[in-house]
DNA sequence: ACTAGGTCCTGGTTGC
DNA sequence: TGCAACCAGGACCTAG
């Protein structure tokens, strides 16, 4: 799914395309893509708002509407959130389609719905609503995420370094493509164990998830199979990636085959010549 | 208190 | 070619 710089990238195209248009009738085509409330609810709170701003928080949308209501998404593994005017193509495993006043849709497209969308009605929070944003990690590219935090918050973990990246409440955002893009560049083998990194490695991390999350939301983020930003365009970000669905094909580094193994149900991606660093008690 | 594993879904790809 | 097994960007829930 869509990752923190996919999700970004989302969040700048509704910003530029959605705010001010005001949300006319609501049509739910599958009621599991509905988080809260009840299908009926969801479509009569949303119709007759506009569009006040679009923030992003981990890998949450979270829309403000007006009348202090709003809407929450999470596009989870093939969620597409698309301003779809006339030139755009038909939609595909449209879930949710929000008529604009523009004439324009709001299309919520999710192969395999996964993703979810929350009706926030007036005088709730989005904290209300999803439980799940106030367990959340900093933002990793706020101030917030430090070596000093990071080194923290990893202290005493034993599972492998890779599995505590994907832990949204330790650091919000980063998902199965960027764990295995900032291991590689710190050097840091994916099944080392957490809690035995230390300052210099926390350091470098910082320094690669922040340096690596930028480029990506410059170039669109990363587009494997379904993710496209909010105009159906596809992200590029995985013509440059370092190991992430690179199986068996040279390192960029050293030329070493890069290898692929299953860690926790999610596959990681390394080059077990680069990534030496930090092996001390690799988990299994 | 942690952590691994199953589960939610669907469709594309791979391999026999 | 046909079909089954496997694979996929996430995260919640449960059981050990």
């Amino acid at each position: 799914m869509p990752e923190l710089p996919e999700v970004e990238t989302v969040r700048i195209g509704l910003e530029k395309y959605l705010v001010g248009d005001v949300f006319k009738t609501v049509q739910v085509l599958r009621e599991q893509s509905v988080g809260y409330p009840s299908v009926t609810k969801f479509t009569k709170g949303l119709a007759r708002k506009e569009v006040i701003s679009v923030e992003r928080r981990g890998k949450y949308l979270l829309i403000h509407l007006d009348s202090k209501a709003g809407l929450g998404v999470h596009l989870r593994m093939s969620g597409r959130l698309i301003v779809a005017d006339k030139k755009h193509k038909p939609a595909e495993f449209l879930r949710i389609n929000i008529k604009l006043e523009s004439g324009r849709d709001l299309r919520f497209e999710d192969m395999r719905v996964f993703g979810r969308m929350w009706y926030v009605p007036p005088g709730e929070t989005f904290e209300d609503i999803i439980p799940a944003l106030t367990l959340l990690g900093p933002e990793p590219l706020g101030k917030d995420l430090t070596a000093k935090y990071l080194l923290e918050a990893v202290k005493g973990r034993k599972q492998a370094i890779k599995t505590a990246l994907l832990d949204q409440t330790l650091i919000a955002g980063l998902g199965n493509i960027y764990a295995d893009e900032v291991l590689f560049q710190t050097g840091i083998h994916p099944l080392s164990s957490a809690g035995t990194m230390t300052k210099p490695d926390a350091e470098k991390l910082v320094v690669a998830i922040k340096k690596t999350l930028k480029q990506a939301i410059e170039l669109g983020g990363s587009s494997l199979k379904d993710y496209t930003d909010s105009q159906g365009v596809n992200g590029k970000y995985q013509h440059s990636a370092w190991v992430y669905g690179r199986a068996k094909q040279p390192c960029r580094v050293c030329g070493e085959p890069i290898e692929r193994i299953k860690l926790v149900g999610r596959s990681a991606h390394f080059c077990s010549n680069c990534q030496t660093k930090m092996r001390g008690r690799p988990t299994k």
